[in-house]
DNA sequence: GTGGATGAG
DNA sequence: CGCTCATCCAC
């Protein structure tokens, strides 16, 4: 095979070794073929492949410069209560941190503009800039933060419809330039299209040699090969301006690789040029052959600008580096490391061969083995548009002690929680969380949830979301309460969870009676069944099987109509002619108020049920990528360890665990 | 499915 | 610091 596996020439190469040689990075110097640039699926194991990082410059103050229509250079501040949680660049130089308080802040530069985050108030639908915000009162609110992140990866998209994106974080994307920059150097470079008749090997002889110069975009800085930054998190390190043009940096020669990241780098930069222009945001970016090294590369020259690191640059850019700064080495695992072997820098564990390693930390450790060399094969994959869980959050300066308190805040996060998800199906049609959950936490304790499963509805209000919080709040509260036990409540979290487009058919009435009225459990069985059945029937509604359909009335603006018996609590939907019938366990009941109510409930949930419908028909046929891209994985750590621990190929067999369930790196990742 | 722990930003 | 989000795992 043309494509050698990186992971089988990394652990062949290091029996015994006890020294880092040029050897070492045999992976960052391939031969590229004809087969390689042809090819358009080599994915992670590209020789030519090109990822940048792009994150925006002290994105929550950007935003609060842009909203407010703030000259970019004075500085500016952005505060949570008396706390800093974002600063921009020309506050910095004031001296100015994240870490101060606004008092210190503004003592330090009495021009400082700070300016406060939204916040919710109780009985405010919508976040604001209040006057006086008090933590106390209110709850922060990023959600302008949110949506202006999702313009720039709009942004992003539109701009690479080639390219995948992955947002990694509210200010932050990973871009794939592989293909587009693949598609450009067939563009300027044809001859390469054709392999010559003389090749040697066929589509596996290497290609003609580069270009002995690249015009780098003149944005651009290149990481100097020789000399490696003075600190490895040389944030705004007063690097020297770069020239408009690089040649080969100090002999050693460019690379096909090479001119796959100008070419990225002139793309990048016009992306980042467009995202200012129509947004007004500054970004930086870093480019490279990973997603590792382009995260690092990223920061090397801030703010407004991008750098490149080449193949050749890699080695005595990581040398010097404190691993521990590297994403996920940064926690327990990487302590444990430093411990081990009383080390600290990315040089110092270039000496410990990979047997050793995964000895000590498990089979798991080839991953950070590779990261050691420059090498990371986890993929850009574009995440889903919506996340699976919205949480609210709130801690208490001052803690609860009453449960009416907790209703008040419960009310609050509600209606952050509630505004999120009509926002978000603005955007995706139907969705809808499974599942509500309250977190409580009790002065050092550790905290206890409740969750019970959220009722679809077209409409949601705070209302909603707050009585069911309310009724999870009794759950977890309401025992200690009665019990007369003097509670301290620190911090309270109201979540959706198991958020999804809504695939019919999935959710009746049953929620309702059972959670609002108490009638579930003395009937479950029946009840249950009831629901079943007609969700059953349900799932193909366009059959008008209902033998009393002709007495539906099809004229209301409604879709479903009431039957006009008094005796019988159903009624004939108009749109797929099904009769719905109260469960038995709520006909029974003698309180006509709450029958009524159940009526109108399930009126309603049934009318929800072909809203979702509808809805998800429409966006199945406007957006088939959906179906077409492969399906996203869990992604991240995990899977690339699963990866590595098999080949690349494979499935995870059983019988890899045992062997690392005891002193392996997977303690690592969970509880001890 | 639930509930807790951990980590990143 | 305070807040949001994701993943993993034991139960």
């Amino acid at each position: 095979m043309a494509t050698t596996s990186p992971r089988k020439s990394a652990s062949a190469l290091w029996k015994g070794k006890t020294k880092s040689t040029l050897q070492d990075y045999e992976d960052l110097n391939p031969t590229i073929t004809y087969r390689h640039l042809h090819s358009h699926n080599l994915g992670v194991k590209d020789p030519l492949r090109v990822i940048a990082l792009c994150d925006s410059d002290a994105f929550y103050a950007a935003c609060e410069q842009v909203r407010l229509g703030i000259d970019p250079s004075v500085p500016l501040v952005v505060q949570q209560w008396d706390s800093l949680i974002a600063v921009n660049y020309p506050a910095r130089k004031f001296g100015i941190s994240r870490m101060d308080r606004a008092k210190e802040a503004k003592k330090r530069c009495p021009e400082l503009m700070l300016v406060h985050v939204a916040t919710f108030k109780e009985g405010e639908k919508e976040p604001g800039y209040w006057e006086n915000p008090d933590s106390l009162t209110h709850k922060v609110s990023l959600d302008h933060y949110r949506r202006e992140s999702t313009k720039i990866i709009q942004m992003f998209k539109e701009g690479l419809p080639e390219g995948e994106i992955e947002r990694a974080s509210i200010d932050e994307a990973f871009i794939d330039f592989t293909r587009p920059v693949r598609d450009e150097i067939l563009k300027r470079y044809p001859h390469l299209a054709q392999v010559p008749d003389n090749a040697p090997n066929g589509k596996d002889s290497p290609l003609p040699p580069p270009p002995t110069q690249i015009l780098w975009n003149e944005k651009t800085t290149i990481v100097p090969i020789s000399l490696p930054p003075p600190d490895c998190a040389a944030e705004g390190s007063g690097i020297a301006e770069t020239k408009v043009v690089q040649e080969t940096d100090e002999g050693e020669p460019c690379t096909w690789h090479d001119v796959a990241l100008s070419i990225a780098a002139e793309l990048m930069a016009k992306i980042r040029d467009d995202i200012y222009s129509k947004l007004g945001y500054t970004t930086s970016a870093g480019i490279a052959r990973n997603k590792f090294i382009a995260k690092l590369a990223a920061s090397y020259r801030k703010p407004n600008s991008q750098s490149v690191v080449r193949n050749a640059a890699i080695p005595n850019y990581l040398r010097p580096m404190a691993f521990q700064k590297i994403r996920y080495l940064g926690g327990k695992l990487g302590k444990a490391i430093a411990e081990e072997y009383d080390v600290s820098t990315v040089g110092d564990l270039l000496t410990i061969t990979l047997e050793e390693m995964q000895h000590k930390f498990g089979e798991e450790s080839i991953w950070v083995y590779e990261i050691l060399r420059g090498i990371d094969r986890s993929e850009v994959k574009e995440k889903p548009s919506v996340t699976k869980s919205m949480l609210a959050s709130k801690n208490l300066p001052q803690p609860i002690v009453q449960t009416s308190q907790g209703h008040h805040w419960i009310r609050v996060l509600a209606a952050e929680l509630a505004l999120r998800l009509k926002e978000a199906r603005e955007a995706v049609p139907a969705l809808w969380p499974k599942s509500i959950v309250l977190h409580i936490r009790q002065g050092y304790e550790t905290s206890r949830s409740k969750q019970a499963p959220f009722p679809f509805s077209r409409e949601i209000t705070v209302d909603l979301v707050a009585s069911a919080g309310d009724k999870l709040w009794k759950d977890l509260v309401g025992a200690e309460g009665s019990r007369k036990t003097p509670f301290k409540i620190t911090n309270v979290q109201l979540s959706f969870s198991g958020i999804e487009s809504m695939a019919p058919g999935q959710r009746s009435i049953e929620g309702f009676f059972k959670d609002s009225h108490g009638v579930g459990p003395s009937t479950p069985s029946k009840s249950k069944r009831k629901r079943e059945d007609s969700d059953d029937e349900s799932t193909v509604p366009r059959n008008a099987d209902s033998p009393r359909a002709s007495s539906a009335r099809g004229d209301s603006a409604d879709t479903t109509a009431l039957v006009a018996s008094s005796s019988l609590y159903s009624f004939v939907c108009t749109q797929c002619h099904k009769r719905l019938t109260l469960p038995g366990g709520v006909t029974e009941l003698e309180d006509e108020e709450i029958k009524n109510e159940a009526m109108i409930t399930l009126r309603q949930e049934h009318d929800d049920w072909h809203f979702a419908q509808e809805l998800s028909r429409q966006s199945s046929s406007d957006q088939p990528r959906l179906a077409i891209r492969p399906p996203s994985h869990p992604s991240k750590l995990a899977n690339v360890n699963e990866r590595f621990a098999t080949g690349g190929k494979k499935r995870l067999k059983e019988k890899a665990k045992p062997d690392m369930s005891d002193k392996g790196i997977a303690k690592f990742f969970s509880k001890p």
